[in-house]
DNA sequence: AGTGCGGCCTGTCCGC
DNA sequence: TGCGGACAGGCCGCAC
């Protein structure tokens, strides 16, 4: 599912084969996503060209000199520049037609996913206006962590999973990230140090640089916008191995379900 | 304010 | 082998 490495794996691939161009139609085939999307976002788009192509936690920005369209790809979405003429599969629920013949076409076989329209500033927006530093912020730090977390009963996964704390961190990285950082996903958020968390933010850090390095990972239903899959997976030390020995310590793994969402941890490392 | 939970979807996996 | 049902998963929006 895309994370945030496999979202911003795809804004660098297509950032510089989508800005620049012009758009001369939007093929809406399925408009029932997460929220409907909006009916005037094809009149929006249609006759402008792509300005810029940002992301925001794990939504894209491409913008126009009118506005922003949102683009969420929820669990299994994707995007990709394919030939206009290549026919739609099922899933295929958008279309940007691009002056030249080529065509980026967003896929959500789950329909969890967003494309919304924004006129204004896209940190206005409702869904991005709450929202965290981005980890690799000068605001994302220990310090931030440390002190957001005073007086939290929570989960520390639960905390590191809320966008309004750290932006874009999804399951599979909360797993990962306390696994690294030896930290116990079930430990309270407020009942850890202020090192740890130092040690922790550097962590996040690290994990999704190197994840964004490989091209993200290859879970499931992604594909980079060449098709080809990722290749993080290999390196995936927690999520997904419940019951798989510790690749540092041997012990066995244990799964749970931490905050409505499944969890892995080692019970020897992480405390 | 912080916390927990329901709900949206469908491909995949498991058990029968 | 085929079928049905449970499950996963991001994350908003609501209830407490």
């Amino acid at each position: 599912m895309p994370e945030l490495p496999e979202v911003e794996t795809t804004r660098r691939e297509l950032a510089p084969r989508l800005i620049g161009q012009r758009i001369s139609r939007v093929l809406i085939r399925e408009p029932r996503l997460r929220w409907p999307i909006p009916p005037e976002l094809a009149e929006r788009l249609e006759g402008h060209r792509i300005a810029g192509l940002g992301r925001r936690a794990k939504y894209l920005l491409a913008s126009t000199r009118d506005g922003t369209a949102l683009i969420h790809l929820g669990m299994a979405g994707s995007l990709r520049i394919v030939a206009a003429g290549e026919p739609p599969g099922r899933h295929d629920h958008v279309d940007w037609r691009l002056e030249g013949g080529q065509c980026l076409r967003y896929r959500d076989p789950r329909r969890f996913g967003a494309m919304l329209w924004w006129e204004g500033p896209p940190a206005g927006h409702p869904l991005l206006s709450r929202l965290g530093p981005e980890p690799f912020s000068d605001a994302f730090h220990g310090g931030w962590l440390y002190e957001r977390s005073r007086g939290r009963r929570a989960a520390v996964k639960s905390f590191l999973m809320d966008g309004r704390i750290v932006a874009g961190m999804g399951n599979i990285y909360a797993n990962e990230a306390l696994f690294e950082a030896a930290i116990h996903p079930q430990r309270p958020a407020g009942r850890i140090s202020r090192a740890r968390y130092g040690r922790l933010a550097a962590v996040i850090r690290g994990i999704l640089a190197r994840s964004i390095g490989a091209g993200g990972t290859s879970f499931r239903d992604y594909v980079r916008t060449d098709g080809e899959p990722g290749s993080y997976q290999a390196r995936l030390m927690a999520y997904d191995r419940a019951r798989e020995p510790c690749l540092r310590c041997g012990a066995a793994l244990r799964g749970s379900v931490v905050g409505q969402r499944s969890t892995v941890w080692c019970p020897r490392c992480q405390r």
